[in-house]
DNA sequence: GTCTATAAAGTGATAGAC
DNA sequence: GTCTATCACTTTATAGAC
C-alpha cells in the first residue's frame, strides 16, 4: 500500500519528461529549447529522453498535440454546450480562459508561434471546422436571421471574443513596459477585463 | 547620372543584409534563423554578414530595434495627434494598421514572440510610458470625468483596439484552419473588420 | 569589400556499461 | 530503465587570399 501510494503521488519518468518538455518548449519555443534543458528540468539524463521519445521532434509533436487539443477542445466544449445561452457562453469562456491563462500566461503566444512555423503539421491536431458546427455559431446565425445582429461572418465575433480575452496575455510584455505595471498590477487589469469583456462583447452584438 | 540612378535604385550590401535579416528573422524567429539563410537571402556570402554586423545577435538587435521602433512609434504618432478626435484616432489606427499588417502579416507574432523571450532587452527600444502621455489617453480620461465613459483603466481600451485589429493576424493559421478559408477569403474577413472594428470599439465605450 | 576554407563551439542522438 | 562517454552533424564566427 505504501508502494501504491507512492506511485499515485509521484510521476513516472515519461510523465516527468513530458511535463518538463512543455515547460521548456513553452518558455523558449521549439527551436531555442535544448534537449539538455528538458532533461535537466525533468531531473533525468539526456539519454533517457531519447530512450522514451526517440527524438526532440517526436517529443515536441506529442506534447504539442496534447496541449493544443486541450486548449482548443476546451473552447469548443464551451461553444457547443446546447444548454447555455449565447451570453452565458461568452461569460463562461471569458471567465474560465482568463483563469487558465493566469496560470499559463505564455501558452497562447507559444501555440500561435509554433502554429505559424508549421501550420500544416499542427493544424491537423485540431478538429477542423469544429467551430462552424458549434451551437455558438447557430445561435449567432439565428440572431442574424431575426435581424437582431448585423449580418456578417459569425467568425468575426469569435475573433473578438478570443482577441479581447487572449490578446492581453500575448502583448503582456509591451503592455507592462508601456504602463509601468508590475505583474501584480497587470493581474488587477486582467481581473477587471474578466468582468468587462462579456459586457463589451454584448455591446458589439448590438452594432448595426 | 546613370551611376547616380543606379545608386538610388539599388541597395548597399549593408541594406541588403538588413532587409534579408528582417525577412528571415520574421519568418523563422531568431533561434531558428540561420546566418546562412540570411546571407543566401541577401545574395551575399556568409563571411560578409559578420564583416558588417560582427555577430548574429548584433544584427538581430539592430534590425529588431528599428522594426519595433517603427511599429510602436507609428501607433504612438496616431494616438498623439492633437488635431484628431477620439473616434478619428481609432478609425485611422485600424485602417492604417490593417493595411500595414496585410503587407506584413507575421510581424506582430514575431515581435511579441521575441519580446517575450527577451523583455528587458527589447522593451527598452520602445519609448516607455509613451501611451500614458498620449492625447488619446487624455481624451479617454476627459470622457470619464464627464461621465460619458465608465471609469476604468484607459489602457483597457487600448488593449481592445489593438486586440481587435492585431489578433486576427496572430491567430490567422488557426482561424484559416478552423474556417477553411484560404488566404483570399481571409483577406475579405480582414477587410470586413477594417470597417467594423471602429464601430465595435465605439460601442464598447458606451458600456457602463 | 568580398570570397573560400576552416576553426570552435554547440547540440541531437547513440553505444555500451550497469 | 538509467547512466556516462562519445559520435556525428550543424552552425556561428574568423583567418587569410584576392
Amino acid at each position: 500500500m505504501a508502494k501504491k501510494k507512492k506511485e499515485a503521488l509521484d510521476f513516472t519518468t515519461e510523465e516527468k519528461i513530458k511535463h518538463a518538455a512543455l515547460k521548456v518548449f513553452t518558455k523558449k519555443g521549439f527551436a531555442a529549447a535544448r534537449t539538455r534543458d528538458i532533461s535537466e528540468e525533468a531531473g533525468i539524463n539526456l539519454a533517457l529522453l531519447n530512450y522514451y521519445f526517440r527524438s526532440k521532434e517526436k517529443l515536441f509533436d506529442l506534447v504539442m498535440a496534447e496541449t493544443m487539443q486541450h486548449f482548443f477542445m476546451g473552447i469548443l466544449k464551451i461553444l457547443n454546450d446546447e444548454s447555455t445561452s449565447l451570453d452565458q457562453k461568452v461569460e463562461i469562456f471569458v471567465s474560465s480562459y482568463t483563469e487558465l491563462l493566469k496560470q499559463q500566461p505564455e501558452l497562447p503566444l507559444f501555440i500561435f508561434h509554433e502554429l505559424r512555423l508549421n501550420p500544416e503539421k499542427l493544424a491537423s491536431k485540431i478538429g477542423v471546422g469544429g467551430v462552424f458546427k458549434s451551437h455558438f455559431f447557430k445561435q449567432l446565425q439565428e440572431e442574424m436571421e431575426r435581424g437582431k445582429i448585423i449580418n456578417i461572418h459569425p467568425l468575426q465575433y469569435v475573433i473578438n471574443m478570443l482577441g479581447m480575452t487572449v490578446f492581453p496575455f500575448i502583448a503582456a510584455p509591451i503592455l507592462k513596459s508601456l504602463s509601468g505595471l508590475d505583474t501584480k498590477g497587470f493581474g488587477v487589469l486582467i481581473d477587471e477585463r474578466k468582468a468587462m469583456v462579456p459586457k463589451w462583447f454584448k455591446a458589439t452584438l448590438k452594432v448595426k
